[in-house]
DNA sequence: ACCTGAACACCGTTCAAGT
DNA sequence: ACCTGAACACCGTTCAAGT
């Protein structure tokens, strides 16, 4: 559709966008082709296989994130590592199932841990226990954005667009009844919040205490 | 390869054979069929679709999972579940991406989260409170499980094995440098008890005291 | 160097035909 | 009912040929 002239670059941002309006599936070396308007083999000049296609992709929507600037105090830029890759992974939501199985190797995303190992360090935290933090961190991050986007979070039917559940297993299941309104219907900007305090201040627990928030433990 | 009459039962545990053994990629109608010694379209007499055959493998698998008998107390309850999510899913690593994106609707999937919900409940939790913390719960063990079995903890070269990283890159990343022998090696069963205890922490915070297991901390 | 069409070895699934 | 082969509309990628 663009008129751009053919180049990785273009290449790439064409790919997202396929992949944003139509999902993974969608994404093949003929139909993202065609949307540029070039003929399949085309792409080859620009671009090795298509596994080096989608982590580029990867790649490009993680340049999306904003990072912390130099200065901000360690728990803060930790928060805001976290509600970045948050923010940025709902914008692409189609691309989430790849992260778990793309280690950090790009200049982006070690910037990223750069970013999150240089704030623990800052923290007062050893190298072995800033691994420690950050594996932490990444586990409850990347697994809440990856159940919200991925809908794992909404078991029950809830009306319409949930899969078919057998109602006669599930009458069978008081604990699901009783708390079926709460998992159809819940806040989840809150509970990453939440869940961000959980493990930061699990983490600020046994600080110096000099740092710019105390171990939060909302209720 | 068997001599089992063909049924939905021996498509499935074939099929989950073959994505234990060679990933998921390699399922394929044709490749399962040809492992089954029968034609292709044989198998859709048994099952309705590639997609159904992959929920029904995922299916198979979650069944391996055992659960805590009735009378177990809640936090420990809640502990094996998630020691037990994890033992099954490290048994089928190529199966941990579908996870995210497959919603619990059959009986085994709708089972363990009715007993995440029954032993939430028995520690004193009011349903909205249940489903915040059953969240919580899910958002570290499946994150945990996802980025260990995936290989995202292995972001270094460390040796052979790992992806190729710029050198270049890394070597302007201090805190990477640093940390670097602590992300190629670490213990993932302690990190992953540690993590539980971080989240059981918070949910027994509030708690009434009078259960089985104070709020851990460990370092 | 960049672009292209034909060809190869695959997919999932429909269909008509067998038992 | 269960099973089958041919066919259709797709894949990623190699290759030889063009500019």
């Amino acid at each position: 559709l663009t008129r751009d002239p053919l180049g990785p670059e273009a290449i790439l941002r064409a790919a997202l966008a396929l992949v944003d309006a139509e999902g993974l599936d969608a994404l093949t070396m003929r139909r993202l082709a065609a949307d540029l308007g070039v003929a399949t083999m085309s792409l080859y000049s620009h671009v090795p296989n298509k596994d080096d296609l989608v982590r580029g992709v990867l790649e490009v929507a993680t340049g999306e994130m904003a990072l912390p600037g130099p200065g901000t105090p360690p728990w803060e830029a930790l928060r805001t590592i976290a509600r970045e890759f948050r923010r940025v992974a709902l914008l692409h939501p189609n691309l989430v199932p790849l992260i778990t199985r793309t280690p950090p190797a790009g200049a982006r995303g070690l910037g990223t841990l750069e970013a999150t190992l240089e704030a623990l360090g800052r923290s007062g935290m050893a190298p072995a226990a800033a691994a420690r933090a950050y594996r932490l961190l990444a586990s409850f991050v990347i697994g809440f954005v990856s159940l919200e986007s991925g809908g794992f979070f909404r078991p029950l039917p809830a009306g319409a667009g949930g899969p078919t559940v057998d109602a006669g297993v599930v009458g069978a299941m008081p604990g699901i009844v009783a708390t079926a309104p709460y998992l159809a219907d819940w806040d989840s900007d809150d509970e990453f919040e939440a869940g961000i305090d959980v493990v930061i201040g699990s983490l600020a627990w046994r600080s110096d205490g000099s740092h710019d928030r105390p171990p939060p433990h909302r209720p």
